[in-house]
DNA sequence: ACACAATATTTGTTGTAAACAAATAATGTC
DNA sequence: GACATTATTTGTTTACAACAAATATTGTGT
């Protein structure tokens, strides 16, 4: 998604400009989960399913933490499954529901992988942005959500 | 690519926030060029073309431009030719070499779904983000790149 | 001129994910 | 008990990414 929109328009810079620092950031996230076999947004689910462990949660759940839904979270669940990242059973109190958790071998890899992603965005970020404006850029940013 | 990543520590708030700041804008701009039936990156190849229009590109000129390298840009084209909305013949001088331009319904194109483009993100940055802060914005982004 | 490396693009293959509609099943409500 | 609502799954199609391998053309050294 890197966007090559109308660059002499200021604020269409800005925009060419997230577009572009996040796609850095993804690339960079996907190459450190490479190993690990999982991609970036299954690996945000595992982080979901993480937060609330030894509880479970809901597809419904994980989608609205997901920040932005995506029209595919059984499917993507039904890989995380395959390789034992999670596990799903029925809800026993609302048999619509899935309760849905998250492994120790799902932990492992979210325990492995977070110290890698966070090195290679270390050297990423390092030396470029200052506390003071990585504070500023967060909370510009912050007011660009909807 | 939505990121899940530690938020509580400081940088990975950065992170997370160009993450989702990035998703939205892409969400908008592919909703933006729905109408027209081409895809965020189509759009990107289409816009690099038509900078130099009428002049031609190679496929690795488009590679360049495109800031992020996809493996995959002779499909691309394939989809784009098929269409007419990009033509392709062989580089005379170099008969290894593709060129390649836009058509006069890959310009319509661009031409139609710019102003959709910038009409969707208006709203989205607008009293939002002041042009300072915009400006600060960018500045600091501008360091992001690799 | 010939062998061989380098360049430019394409193809094959496989897998992930997005988009959208439709189906299924369980529950809640009047 | 009929019917709407909720929760999840399935079907289908398409785009795109990753990576290796193939093809074809050109450049280089001897």
């Amino acid at each position: 998604m890197i966007s090559v929109l109308a660059k002499d328009i200021p604020y269409m810079k800005m925009v060419v400009a997230i577009l572009h620092a996040g796609n850095i950031i993804d690339h960079k996230v996907s190459k450190a989960l490479k190993e690990f076999e999982i991609t970036h947004i299954q690996f945000n689910i595992l982080r979901i399913l993480e937060e609330v462990h030894p509880k479970n949660l809901s597809v419904g759940d994980i989608l609205t933490g997901l920040l932005f839904p995506t029209s595919d979270v059984t499917r993507l669940l039904d890989r995380l499954e395959k390789r034992e990242l999670i596990f799903r059973s029925l809800c026993p109190d609302n048999r619509r529901k899935m309760d849905i958790s998250i492994t120790d071998k799902g932990l492992k890899v979210i325990a492995l992988s977070l110290p890698k992603i966070e090195e290679e965005l270390d050297g990423y970020y390092k030396n470029r942005v200052t506390e003071e404006e990585r504070d500023r850029l967060l909370e510009i940013l912050k007011r660009l959500k909807d």
